[in-house]
DNA sequence: GTCGTTATCGTGGTATACCATATATGAACG
DNA sequence: CGTTCATATATGGTATACCACGATAACGAC
C-alpha cells in the first residue's frame, strides 16, 4: 500500500481534542506540515515507490474538503517537492542529477556565507557546543554507526547555519536538507568520505574558534562543494 | 486610490481573447503573477501606502472567483510577500531593516557563488557581454542619469547570477531581487556610491576574464555586503 | 459619562457542487 | 485482427455557499 496514505490516516486519528491545545493552526498549515512530512520519509529514489498523489484520496485519508488539501499542494509545489500534471495527476519529484547538484552547491553557498557570520557574531559557548556533536565518535571510528554518524553530520552543518544567526539562511536551507537528505544517506555510506568528513569538520570547529572569517567560510564552501563534486560521479542512478 | 487595484483593473481588460494565444495558465498562476507584479510596483515604503488588500475586492477586479485569488494569495505569502491575519485582513509586509539585512547577505552568498561557477562554466562571448552593459557610462558619470544606471546595476548583477548557470540560484534570487530592490532605489542615490559601484563592477568582470575563481567569488560577495553595511548604516527608516 | 454587555457584521477558512477536457475504454467498422 | 471513432470516466480547475469567530459598534446599566 501506499506509505504515505497510512502514515497521513495514523496522524489523523490523533486529532481528538483530547486537551485542546492551542492548536489555532488552519486545515491547510496541518495538510502541508503532513504531507511534508510524509514525503520527507519516503524514499523517493526506491524506484519501487509510488509517486502519484490522489487529491481525493487525501480527502478521505485527512477527513477534511479539497479546499485545504489543494494550497497545501499548491505550497509544496511551488517548493518543488511535487508537480501537478492537469488531467494526469500530482507526483513526487525525482530531482534530477543537475538539480541535485545545484541544490547542493546553492547549500554550500549558504553555509558558508553562515559560517562567515558565525565567526562574527556568534558567543563563545556556542561554537563550543559545535564540537560535542562528535563526541561520541571519538573513540571508536564513524564507519561502525553510519546511522548515528549520518545524524550527527546533518545536525553539525544545521548548527553551523544555526550560528550564523539569519533566519533567512535558516529557513531557505531548511527544504534544501529535505531535498538532499535523500541522496545523502546513500553518499555517506562509504566509511572513507565519513573520515574524511569529521577532518573536515573538526578543522571547521577550529576555524570558528579562531574567528578566522575567510578560512571558516571557505573550509565550509569546499566541504559541501567536495560532496556535489563526489554526487557528480558516483551517482549516475540519478536522472 | 489604491494603485494595485487600480493596475490591476487595468491589466484584466487585456483578456479579451482577441486571437487566443496557447494561453494555457491557470487563473490561479496568471492571479499569481498579477498580484506579483503590482507589489513589485508598488512603493510599500511609502509611509502613505495602503498595504491592506481585500479578497473579495480582488475577485471582482479580477473578474474570477475566490479560489484561485486565495491560491495566489498562499503562494505570496509563502514568498514573503504578503501576511494574512485571520479576521483581520492581508497585508503587504514591510521588510524590517534586520530582514533587509539577511536578505542581501543572502544574495551575497548566491551570487558570489554564481561567480565562482561562472569562471569555470562561462563562456568566453558570454562573459564578454557583461562590459557592453556599461558602455553607455563610459563618457559621462553615472551621477547625470542614476536612473538608468539603477537599472544596468541591477542587469549587470542579474547577468553575473545567470552566467552561473545554475537555474536553482536564478531562481531563488529572482524573489529577492523583488525584496531588495525596493530599497536599493533609495540607497545608489548617493552618487559616490555610484562611481565606486562601477569600479567595482569592472573588477568583477576582469576577475571573471581572468577566470580566477577564488577572486571573482570573493569580490562579487564583498561588493554585496558593502551594500549590506552601507543598508545597516543609512536606512534606519526601515523598522 | 463611562464602562460593560450584547448584537451585528466583516473576514478569512472550509466544504461542496459544478465544469472542462485529456485519457481510457470499448464497440463498430474495415 | 487491427484501426478508428464515440462515449464514459477520472482528474484538476473554478465558482459559490456556508461557517466560525473576532472586531466593532450599538446599546444599556450603573
Amino acid at each position: 500500500m501506499n506509505s504515505i496514505v497510512t502514515l497521513v490516516q495514523r496522524t489523523t486519528s490523533a486529532t481528538p481534542l483530547a486537551l485542546a491545545p492551542l492548536n489555532a493552526t488552519s486545515l491547510r498549515d496541518q495538510a502541508y506540515a503532513l504531507l511534508k512530512n510524509a514525503i520527507a520519509d519516503t524514499d523517493i529514489y526506491d524506484p519501487q515507490q509510488e509517486l502519484r498523489l490522489d487529491e481525493r484520496q487525501l480527502t478521505t485519508a485527512l477527513g477534511v474538503s479539497r479546499t485545504p488539501i489543494r494550497e497545501a499542494l499548491s505550497l509544496l509545489e511551488q517548493e518543488g517537492f511535487i508537480r501537478t500534471v492537469p488531467r494526469r495527476g500530482i507526483y513526487i519529484i525525482r530531482k534530477s542529477k543537475r538539480e541535485m547538484i545545484e541544490m547542493i552547491q546553492m547549500w554550500a553557498a549558504l553555509e558558508s556565507m553562515a559560517a562567515r557570520l558565525a565567526t562574527l557574531n556568534a558567543s563563545e559557548t556556542e561554537i563550543a557546543k559545535l564540537r560535542h556533536l562528535f563526541d561520541e565518535f571519538q573513540n571508536s571510528p564513524p564507519s561502525e554507526h553510519l546511522g548515528e554518524y549520518s545524524d550527527a553530520n546533518i545536525a553539525f552543518h544545521t548548527a553551523v547555519i544555526a550560528l550564523g544567526g539569519s533566519q533567512m539562511i535558516i529557513d531557505a536551507t531548511k527544504n534544501l536538507l529535505l531535498h538532499v537528505r535523500a541522496i545523502r544517506r546513500a553518499t555517506i555510506t562509504q566509511s572513507d568520505r565519513a573520515a574524511r568528513s569529521i577532518v573536515d569538520h573538526l578543522k571547521i570547529i577550529e576555524a570558528l574558534e579562531k574567528r578566522d572569517t575567510e578560512l571558516a567560510e571557505r573550509l565550509t564552501r569546499q566541504h559541501t562543494l567536495d560532496l556535489a563534486a563526489h554526487v557528480d560521479k558516483h551517482c549516475g542512478f540519478l536522472g
